[in-house]
DNA sequence: CAGTGGTCTAGACCACGGT
DNA sequence: CCGTGGTCTAGACCACTGT
């Protein structure tokens, strides 16, 4: 039993949670019967079982225990890379076609989602990436300006924004969605596919504490599927 | 600077990274003189940097120090609820109809996905979820039996296969993709929407090691979002 | 080879929250 | 109140991996 290491722990938390050794909702043994039974010390164990609990497999309260999750809610992680990176992680040469920019009013969802008066002045860029040429996504962002100073003069023509904001604001959190949505006219001819094809869609907004920085819609062309792993 | 806990090191490493004290790529303080700076134990410095290298914000090697990423690949993490918790969770009330269920050879794509012979007989369920009495989604699933004992006598008319196997079978790993589909005839008739509509849909398979237990396929009701933060 | 992160230990104190 | 997990410490050894 020598040579304990947390991932030892934790695999072996996991063949007795698995074999149903400690069954769900059952109550696990201590840190400290553990250690001892182990041969580890008790940060060891603490180690291994934290992990498990962020995993949504075990519940940890203090004085209650730690107990085996009765429905365990399994989180799956996943990257959001910069279009560009995707695209080359596809296998497919990216490009980038910036479709317009302006200095312009948002409307009222878009203001409302940054929480921004409705009359703030907002940069509108619209762009298109591309893989092998061929239309790959449609890009739909406004930008805070007073969040990201110096946007307002890039050179978004050979950058993408996205790529861009990555660089150069310090961003802290946000929301992402996804959903489908049907082609409109304007988004199909774009995107090369037939008006009222189903579109998977991701909306994001990001936030620097609590000033909003930026709100994008992403339009994927027809076929595109997100990939993870559990 | 007394008492600094690992989250306080870790927001003051967020802090300059932020504000540029260490820009992107630059190398930062060994953990060592880090904790003589900062004022406390090189452990606690560890477990501060560590979850910010998970999340992506810095890139540690050994003898190659810390540095902070050059692009910040941010990672979103979303849970995988249970329908009817998920649904509960909308503040609605679930329910659950099972469509079909029978034992047949899987069609060859659904074998493929599993690695399973063309011929092995599956579990095949279907099954409508309801939110407040409407259409939710549409499950359409293949399990295999072998990984699943007890399946095969389980009543899935009152509770649905997601939560059976949740409960009963010992999953280790898996595979999730997200995209959109146009809704087919007998979709949009269970969905209770157009033919073609735009429908966000999931396809899951998961394993017990290298033993597939099951391939799902679900298809949500126009207007679906799925959200997380990050 | 040597510097740096990764991990283990033994002990300690603290914070939360059932009883 | 007091058991249990959460965290800190000081020191040690190990495992990579650039040089």
């Amino acid at each position: 039993m020598a040579a304990m290491t947390w991932q030892a722990v934790q695999a072996e938390a996991l063949r007795r949670i698995r074999a149903r050794e400690w069954p769900p909702g059952a109550r696990i043994p201590d840190e400290e019967d553990l250690a001892r039974e182990l041969g580890c010390a008790r940060a060891t164990v603490n180690r291994a079982l934290r992990d498990l609990a962020e995993a949504g497999l075990l519940e940890r309260r203090r004085k209650a225990g730690t107990h085996v999750a009765l429905t365990p809610v399994r989180k799956a992680t996943f990257e959001i890379p910069i279009i560009r990176q995707d695209i080359e992680s596809r296998g497919q040469t990216p490009g980038y076609r910036l479709l317009s920019r302006s200095l312009a009013p948002a409307p009222a969802p878009v203001s409302a989602l940054l929480r921004l008066p409705a009359d703030a002045p907002l940069l509108h860029v619209r762009a298109l990436h591309l893989a092998d040429e061929a239309p790959f996504c449609l890009e739909d962002r406004w930008i805070n300006p007073a969040a990201a100073p110096g946007v307002e003069t890039a050179d978004l023509t050979t950058i993408s924004a996205n790529e861009w904001l990555v660089r150069n604001t310090a961003f802290s959190g946000g929301d992402i969605d996804f959903g489908a949505v049907a082609a409109d006219a304007g988004t199909a001819a774009l995107l090369g596919c037939a008006k009222g094809a189903a579109l998977f869609e991701i909306g994001r907004t990001t936030w620097a504490g609590a000033q909003p920085i930026t709100a994008v819609r992403l339009t994927y062309g027809p076929g595109y599927r997100m990939r993870t792993a559990i």
